[in-house]
DNA sequence: CATGAATGAGTGTTCATTCAT
DNA sequence: CATGAATGAACACTCATTCAT
């Protein structure tokens, strides 16, 4: 006889099984707003709506919970991207914008690209998140880049500049926009703020002049 | 024969003037190292040679110590370099380029550089910190890089760009550099290493090229 | 046969709703035996059998800690004390005198008394204390007093003195008592003691034949 | 061959012979001003115009120089007026009066009733100062008091009242007032402070009246 | 004698972690 | 499983006291 249960389990037992997924959620807002060392296991858990204790039921220590958040929250922005990219028609210049505001719409401006810039800080405390971060989004997002630009060479659209160092010339002012948005950002007074579409566009017009052929 | 008090100051006398100076450098390391928050100034005394105490007779607290280390490490170099722009005869853009290449040799290459990184990290839990390095850094920097490309334009090498804009696209790869330097950069093996320089150099280019006027 | 849990609570229960109570009465030992500042919240917390971190689960700081034992020991007995006191019927000399000695039995002559002496000695030093004390506990006994000594006026049993000034002449033989009490009290020998309910007899009696309008 | 220096001593030598005199004026202000355990020694130090090391050349540690300073401070209030005193012609009565306003001028007003508010704080901590003080100015001061109000009585201007007892009553309200001054009083906002000479003309009053035989 | 640099034991307070219930 | 009371090791900062010069 299939009880209620078997098919939609109570508040309770959702509850219950969720309970480690509701402790990363809470876990991912305080770690991204407040870094590793000030966020306190008990605002977590309070935000999860468990006590302290049933925290450590779960995760053995505050380092493990971390890693557990980051490996969990790691977003793999080229993924999506890389199916429009391909069908892309057009200059290669154009779609170097494009990408690069694409990828700030959907991932910097998010509050996924918090974690990133959690990783770029605790790298140092945490080498392996840093491997791991390495290998599951720098890698795929670089050799993305890396295709763009070599597109535009292969097209003669582009001079055929070092595409492994060009492609932080990409890279980097969208890095940089998501470290100010999660640090000096919040701190500055809106005069000072920066306005992250306006100097994408700026700067990947100034990059494609950069790189033309002409 | 003179007795060597006549010629060297006594030992205590010595150690006294020597003090600031050294207690500033373990600071450096240990902020370097562990970030703002998890360094104890204990730990910055012993390295210094010297206890707890004595510490706090040369500064007044642990957010005075960081200050004196980012006065003495970064806003000194940052003037120092300003100064020497002033007297740059040439084409902007070569400036350009070698106030870059120069930002990274005499900062971006050392051990100080982590005090920019411990900011990006720790900004938002320090806003105290957050301001006066703002303050103290980051504005006399932008006026720097600002007065650059302005003379650029003025001079008809640069085409009217937005210099606010602009401005970021010669610091974020730079600050880029500075970030990967202290966070991801030791994990990772050689072949993945970047080229500070050579980076710089084509970026440089790269913008040179996207900014001139022909 | 019921088993114990059926009646007591757990023990852990029984202990957790005793902490503040227990707290509070080794902290009035302490802060009156040392003083607010020579008593350290370790020593609180000690004597009453838990441990340093414990104490600040129920009380966030030492100040409030302070508060917290004046609140339970001296503005809980004067605002019992002025309760019956409203119900007093009979003249107002008898009235005078009886509260002052009431004064003394449920407060001078306990230990909570020394939180007065304890206020006289460090109010200099905590500025904050010190107005918490004046508005919890001083000002409310004054007006009490000074209720009594209007009766009097009104009734037609005093004469029309300085109510705020004759304040002061029912309340200094009351803190003259608690000074001497937790000051030069205990190191005069037997002989020199005063009998503080023979005093203030004697000082009441006076005072309401001084204010008598006869 | 009398030098300068055996009349008039340098300013040096002066000097060097007043330190301890010196350390002691600038320990009394401080120890008044702040109590025991808020004094820095180096305070005192700084105020007496020597180093911290010198002022433990003349005292070996905090502790002796609070009871030099008591010692040495302690004044005899009552030597001055007893003279006086004696030659009062008069109502005994009316000398009550003049006497407590003359010692609240003399003594309770000046900056010397500071130390008998610091031996009334801090007698728990050093008993031994305690008994000194009973010695030195309560007993003398009681004894002064107790032959006036005997003189009232032997008179038959006064009733035979307990003049043990009733000597307090004209003490109490001396000592509350210095108590106040240096606690309280300085924390109290100007509407709230005693007017000490009204309050004790019509204290003595009200206790002439409560003694007179009328 | 005098200095003041140096010390280190202590203070209030925080917070990850444990464990009896 | 879940709780939350309890712990104790940290940490920044203070200050009486020492001692080489």
């Amino acid at each position: 006889m299939a009880s209620v249960s078997d098919t939609l389990p109570h508040k309770r037992e959702r509850r219950k099984q969720d309970r480690p997924g509701e402790l990363l959620e809470a876990a991912l807002d305080l770690f991204v707003e407040k870094g590793f060392a000030a966020t306190r296991v008990e605002e977590v858990a309070l935000r999860a709506g468990v006590s302290k204790g049933t925290l450590f039921l779960y995760f053995p220590n505050k380092e493990d919970l971390f890693k557990a958040v980051v490996r969990e929250n790691v977003v793999h922005p080229v993924n999506q991207g890389a199916a429009e990219l391909a069908q892309f028609q057009g200059k290669t210049g154009e779609l170097l914008e494009w990408m690069m505001l694409q990828w700030w719409r959907r991932y910097g401006a998010t509050k996924a690209s918090g974690i990133s810039k959690l990783i770029m800080s605790e790298a140092s405390n945490f080498p392996d998140l840093a491997t791991f971060f390495r290998e599951e989004v720098i890698k795929p997002a670089d050799a993305m880049v890396r295709s763009v630009l070599q597109r535009g060479i292969d097209q003669g659209e582009f001079r055929p500049v070092n595409v492994d160092l060009a492609l932080h010339s990409v890279m980097a002012p969208l890095l940089f926009l998501v470290m100010w948005k999660h640090s000096m950002g919040p701190c500055c007074p809106t005069s000072e703020q920066i306005d992250p579409e306006a100097f994408i566009s700026q700067h990947a017009q100034l990059l494609v002049r950069g790189l033309s052929n002409s």
